[in-house]
RNA sequence: GCGGUCGUCGUCCAGUCUGGUUAGGACAUCAGCCCUCCAAGCUGAUAACACGGGUUCAAAUCCCGUCGACCGCACCA
């Protein structure tokens, strides 16, 4: 399925729309989730806290998404997140000023200057555009965070650009309430901003977007004292070595010093197999290693989980190792301290990061799950993501059809999201419901009136069986519960 | 942010060049008829010129601007 197909599919059926989009001025990068996308989405989250957060017993918080000013000192957004800009006065060419500048003098600028003093050095320079040679117009500052004045003095904070700020300023009171010992993970699922220059192909670039975080805080000089790496060393990882995705267990690669400790093996064992379970087809899944130019700075290793699209390689999770970086910047700012005892030692914690794209993972799940048979289209999400699990037809219009239907409806709504369709023919509704991935549908017909019996059909093979409406709950708690056939 | 292409019912398209009747079709949707199970058929209905300004007796059509989409560049610690 390529972007426009899914588009087409994500905004007929309600997935994703864009927003405010009744007006025709309103600026990219904002979208929203219809009603089915909005259950689709909590179900991933579902599978992310069960297979992630419940599987290694982590802890969740809920932070703001409005922080103040110092954090983002400390976090170092303040400074690296501006980018001082400068148009060419002729062909509107815009480029970095600092790049523009170093590029042309062979002499290393300081870090944060003022717009005038670029405005000095461009002039000083004779440093003209690259592609007319006209001269430049005045450096402005473009941040890509979005400032918001608080109170009626308009004091400055910003929407959070990355959600695990609320985790690294929280850590010191979890850590002790929680009775914390390291490593210790903390997860959060939440809303991030980011001002984007050009904000591209719906779910894939938001200026508005969910982030499903995990922080691990833990003590370097232990990181490979990690027990549970034992559960996943024969599991196989996908990593992009060169040109060409190798298939190695997680032992082998801590021995090939692909990965550089147990505990990153662990954890990004952990995410393959989430995305495994969440539908990604495993063929179009790698870790690519991040180069020491692509890096953050305060990176010591990071890792990129991308999937193949129609649009390319996607970058869905960064695995970023971020040492103690942010806890340190944090304490010099805020002058708290963010030490903890771990056994003998008194440690500054180093932090590993699984920073999901939320939005961007959905849109490649639905890619990945959706398929043509023939004429019919079926969207093969898993059972556990599926945002209608249940459609109910009675075959006909018919007034007793109807009103047995109505009372299964009644039986299974309390339990399972249910889809009543009683418009058009019974293949018509089918259809429908194959297309947005329903897997299961129940249809009553004139027998039902005598024998309590209803078909069932099944989304993937169409097949169809006879059931007993006292067993019908049973059947299909079974079916949902069932661990071993997610498909 | 730059350059190119482009914005018509929910979707796909016709109409725009060459301004002029009630903006047309298909699919989808809704209602009715028919029908015991995989997009059948028949009848009817709903529904659109992205937004703002200009030219004109008259604008979906010509001009300007804004916004958006796609492609490329740049950006994406």
């Amino acid at each position: 399925m390529n972007y426009d197909e899914l588009m087409r599919l994500a905004l007929g059926r309600g997935f994703f729309v864009p927003s405010c989009e009744i007006y025709s001025d309103v600026p990219a990068g904002f979208w929203e989730y219809g009603p089915l996308g909005t259950i689709f989405r909590n179900r991933f989250i579902n599978l992310w806290r069960k297979e992630i957060v419940r599987r290694d017993q982590m802890i969740e918080i809920d932070g703001s998404q409005i922080m103040a000013k110092e954090v983002f000192e400390a976090s170092g957004h303040l400074k690296n997140f501006v980018d001082p800009i400068v148009s060419c006065s002729k062909c509107r060419l815009t480029v970095r000023a600092d790049k523009l500048i170093s590029d042309n003098i062979n002499e290393i600028i300081p870090e944060r200057l003022t717009d005038e003093e670029y405005d000095n050095y461009l002039r000083k320079n004779k440093i003209s555009c690259p592609k007319c040679h006209s001269e430049f117009g005045k450096v402005s500052k473009f941040n890509m965070m979005f400032r918001v004045g608080v109170g009626a003095i308009d004091e400055s904070a910003y929407l959070r650009p990355e959600t695990c700020q609320s985790i690294f300023v929280d850590f010191p009171r979890l850590f002790k309430i929680m009775r914390g010992k390291l490593p210790f993970p903390v997860a959060q699922l939440g809303k991030s901003f980011r001002n984007e220059i050009s904000p591209r192909q719906s779910l894939m670039r938001l200026r508005e977007f969910y982030q499903a975080e995990i922080e691990v805080f833990y003590n370097l000089l232990r990181i490979n004292e990690f027990e549970k790496f034992e559960e996943i060393s024969n599991y196989v990882l996908r990593f992009l070595i060169d040109t060409r995705i190798n298939e190695i267990s997680c032992e082998e690669a801590l021995k090939k010093n692909i990965i550089p400790n147990k505990l990153v093996g662990y954890y990004l064992a952990i995410i393959q197999q989430f995305y495994e379970k969440a539908g990604i087809d495993l063929n179009k899944l790698r870790f690519r290693k991040l180069t020491s130019k692509e890096k953050a700075f305060y990176a010591r290793s990071a890792f990129d989980l991308e999937i193949e699209t129609s649009l390319g390689w996607i970058e869905l999770v960064a695995c970023n190792d971020r040492g103690n970086y942010d806890l340190k910047r944090h304490m010099e700012v805020s002058k708290r301290d963010m030490t903890v005892i771990d056994g003998d030692d008194k440690v500054l914690p180093n932090i590993f990061e699984l920073s999901m794209g939320v939005d961007r993972s959905l849109y490649c799940i639905m890619e990945h799950s959706f398929i043509k048979e023939n004429d019919r289209n079926i969207l093969k999400l898993n059972r556990y993501l599926s945002p209608v699990q249940v459609g109910i037809f009675p075959l006909l219009k018919k007034e007793s059809l109807q009103v047995r239907a109505k009372e299964v409806q009644n039986i299974l709504k309390g339990e399972f999201q249910i889809f009543y369709d009683e418009s058009g023919s019974i293949g018509r509704r089918y259809r429908r419901q194959d297309e947005v991935g329903t897997p299961l549908g129940i249809t009553i017909d004139y027998d039902t009136l005598n024998d309590n019996e209803v078909t069932l059909r099944n989304r993937d093979d169409m097949d169809q069986k006879r059931v007993k409406i006292t067993e019908l709950l049973q059947i299909i708690r079974g079916y949902f519960l069932d661990e071993d056939n997610f498909r």
